[in-house]
DNA sequence: GCACACACGTGACTC
DNA sequence: TGAGTCACGTGTGTG
């Protein structure tokens, strides 16, 4: 299978491979200055709602509780993940996708949509001539019964 | 103007912000293991071509030259433009959009093509009556003086 | 090996 | 103030 849903396999193997990332530790650090494991004070700290400062200075007041930081990566891989489902969706609409990058999927749906659009402006058209008589083909001309309910 | 087009408006000035992130230095390191200020050589060796490795050793063997990484991160900072821009394209497409949220102009055009999808197969379904006449609701059935031009 | 695409965690901003 | 959203940089898998 080349191509099926490339964001469904690639969600559900490497979001296995992420959650163990190593065997080390939890995934914190990674932006909390220089987190040697020398000091693995201040995680443990963290652990029971201290604030995420270096215990030296921050750059920025956005203190956050171990627990708030969790809280954010989980709604924000909630997000991504309803993303990803509502991607797959879409995709699955478009006739004739070829690629499945985010980018053609967005791209082939925005012209899809132009060609429906386009399409039902022509059979609207022509279902319902409201044009001058006198620009129209006359294929039925006294057979028009205007069978219209309302 | 409470809603126009928050990707925009957040890409455009958000950028600038992240161009300069405190004047200390560049926006390296971050996750090569702990870049202590105390070893600024790293960066200096990879500013010329070095390899991205810690001197001491790494979990993977991802070496990446400065110039690679940075491309790496213009490669990505384009593909995230592109998608915005699609995303943008697409939320002009749907009528009657309230939130512009990603994951809202994501469903909304789903919804979108399937309601149109649905119009155009009930129009085309009125406008070709190539239906067995038996079948077909009898709203004419002597007046058929057979139209079609093929 | 290199280009591309993706998910991830994170700081910042809005309401 | 807290929950939701975003762009970003980065590690990593695939062709």
């Amino acid at each position: 299978m080349p191509a099926k849903n490339q964001f469904e396999n690639l969600n559900t193997f490497k979001v296995v491979k992420r959650e163990v990332p190593s065997g080390t530790t939890i995934n914190f650090s990674s932006s909390v200055n220089s987190m040697d494991d020398s000091d693995f004070g201040d995680i443990e700290a963290m652990r029971f709602g201290a604030a995420v400062t270096t215990t030296t200075d921050q750059k920025k007041s956005y203190n956050r509780t171990s627990v708030q930081a969790q809280d954010h990566v989980l709604a924000e891989r909630k997000r991504r993940e309803r993303l990803t489902q509502r991607f797959i969706a879409l995709s699955t609409l478009i006739p004739n996708l070829k690629k499945l990058d985010k980018a053609t999927v967005l791209g082939d749906a925005i012209q899809y949509i132009k060609q429906l659009e386009e399409q039902v402006k022509t059979l609207e058209e022509k279902n319902k001539p409201e044009i001058p008589a006198a620009k129209r083909p006359r294929l039925v001309s006294s057979c028009d019964d205007s069978s219209s309910s309302g």
